[in-house]
DNA sequence: TCAAAAGTGTTATCCTTACACCCATGT
DNA sequence: ACATGGGTGTAAGGATAACACTTTTGA
């Protein structure tokens, strides 16, 4: 029997991008070497995608996900393996709780410390930097295409006082890759001073990038943060996670009026002290308004930068 | 050579939701048999992904796509070919204009007879009846599956005063497959009376349903009707676009009011005769809103029914 | 002259944003 | 006493949804 290597047949792998919330810090599960995201191939016993990942997951971590949905499928050229055989990454979004943080769970902003626009003072703002860099590279020309480069640039960046947008933090990643400002990009010169932050194997940063404008995107229309808290918490440790994830800050009073008349939590009846402040009501999410929105209606405030 | 087929293996094949309104019908495009969408092997010359799929659509139908953006990626067991080998399909929204509709082009709504809720006088009620049916079948119980049950279809069809959302439309099809209402369903009963509408091969009609969903979300957040549009158009044109896609119609007024006071369009000094009534002033799509907003802020206000 | 489609103006209501202030606890 | 975080009330501005009405053409 002759062997016929078809176009048609590629190798498919799973790529996951977990996400939880420990000590205030967004993090991601990630494998040592590289660092890279967890990943394996689709095995047949698998029933479906995302119950190969989900299984896959739980049986690595030891914890449920709450939530899974699929982020994209990745098939470029550049991501062929050695053998020139082609592989097709599909990425999935999972999210989770985890009571210690450990190795294996690296910092977002470890990767992406410009995503991070929460204020400590007196540090130099890397915004500012890579804007002044990126606004180099678009040219002072007036044509067309210099014009377009730029206008993306003071979008995306939040520069010349347009609004910083936690959302696109995927187009200002390959806003920085095409710039050659990235170290995974082909498109770098010798002399330029790269974006500061780590780096990860194959093109998993560009997917992290993904899962975190994904996440961001979604927390400002559906009830999703809650997957990432305790059974129980306050108010202000669900703005703190929520602030974490948007990396940057949430306006107090209008975040707690928003979630609670749309009845997202109710009271447990208990409270959560030693805070050294007055003790906090502790909330339950009702899992309800999942079926009762389907999807919709769950806006969460944030606060206008600049 | 020994052959090994590992599990690694599969098939990957590209598939294609073109959309298009003609004669004010949202079309897909469909090969004969079946019917289903069309779709091809991924080949190792096209550079990605959806390189591939444009190219491949572009020789097909002569006509560029103006956006292209992946659906969804499917890997059930179900869809396993033949020979036992697993299939993956990667599916893409892609939205075109076309001359005429031809028999290649398919409406959506023979396919999905309950997602127009325009108004046709004196006909029956598709969604009344489906959802007698559907009640039916999630029971009359108490117990905490029955009411979940009953509660997913009054939301997702706008039973009992609950709004029609019309980007509801994936999650329509997929409880009328769970109540084994639509022929694919494996849960049919051989005495209940199936929804109307056509079908498509495989689960063809489930991938246009996600891309009939998707864009329906996507035209209230983003200008991507106006790649359904001919250069110059009338408001009243791009409204008649937007209700045949949302299957609904919109308050004209606030309509017009919201599309240009959000710049999207500019005058181009010509009018639109001959259509029985004052003639009207053609616009056309102000292109650089993309680069500007960069994914939000375009909002088209559907009118409530119910 | 009338129907049909285009286009303008105005109002009530809700949601968003922001500000100012009071409350209960630990040190 | 006072710092810290928790919690409430209220007012200004903008967006939304709905209303009624005028204008310009073809038949």
């Amino acid at each position: 029997m002759m062997c016929s290597v078809d176009d048609e047949r590629v190798r498919t792998e799973l790529v996951a991008v977990i996400t939880a919330v420990v000590d205030g810090v967004p993090r991601v599960l990630t494998a040592d070497d590289g660092p890279r995201l967890p990943s394996g191939p689709l095995r047949s016993d698998h029933r479906s995608l995302q119950g190969g990942l989900r299984a896959w997951v739980e049986q690595q971590t030891g914890h449920r996900l709450g939530y899974v949905e699929q982020l994209y499928t990745f098939a470029d050229p550049g991501r062929a393996s050695a053998g020139g055989r082609r592989v097709i990454s599909v990425s999935y979004l999972g999210l989770t709780r985890v009571g210690s943080s450990g190795p294996a769970w690296a910092g977002w902003y470890d990767f992406f410390p410009w995503e991070d626009r929460r204020p400590e003072p007196d540090l130099p703002d890397p915004v500012a930097q890579l804007g002044e860099r990126l606004l180099q590279w678009t040219g002072r020309g007036d044509d067309d295409e210099t014009a377009r480069r730029r206008l993306r640039a003071e979008v995306t960046f939040g520069l010349h006082g347009r609004p910083w947008r936690p959302e696109l933090a995927l187009q200002r990643y390959e806003l920085l890759y095409e710039a050659g400002l990235v170290p995974e990009s082909p498109f770098g010169a010798a002399d330029v001073r790269l974006a500061p932050g780590a780096t990860m194997a194959h093109d998993h940063r560009r997917i992290l990038a993904t899962g975190v404008a994904r996440l961001r995107a979604m927390i400002q229309y559906r009830p999703v943060v809650f997957e990432l808290m305790p059974a129980e918490f306050t108010l202000g440790q669900l703005q703190d996670v929520v602030e974490a994830l948007a990396g940057q800050h949430v306006h107090k009073q209008n975040f707690r009026r928003l979630v609670q008349q749309q009845d997202l939590v109710e009271e447990t009846g208990h409270t959560h002290a030693g805070t050294g402040g007055r003790p906090a009501m502790l909330f339950r999410f009702r899992r309800e308004v999942l079926d009762e929105r389907q999807v919709g209606g769950t806006k969460l405030p944030v606060q206008r930068v600049r």
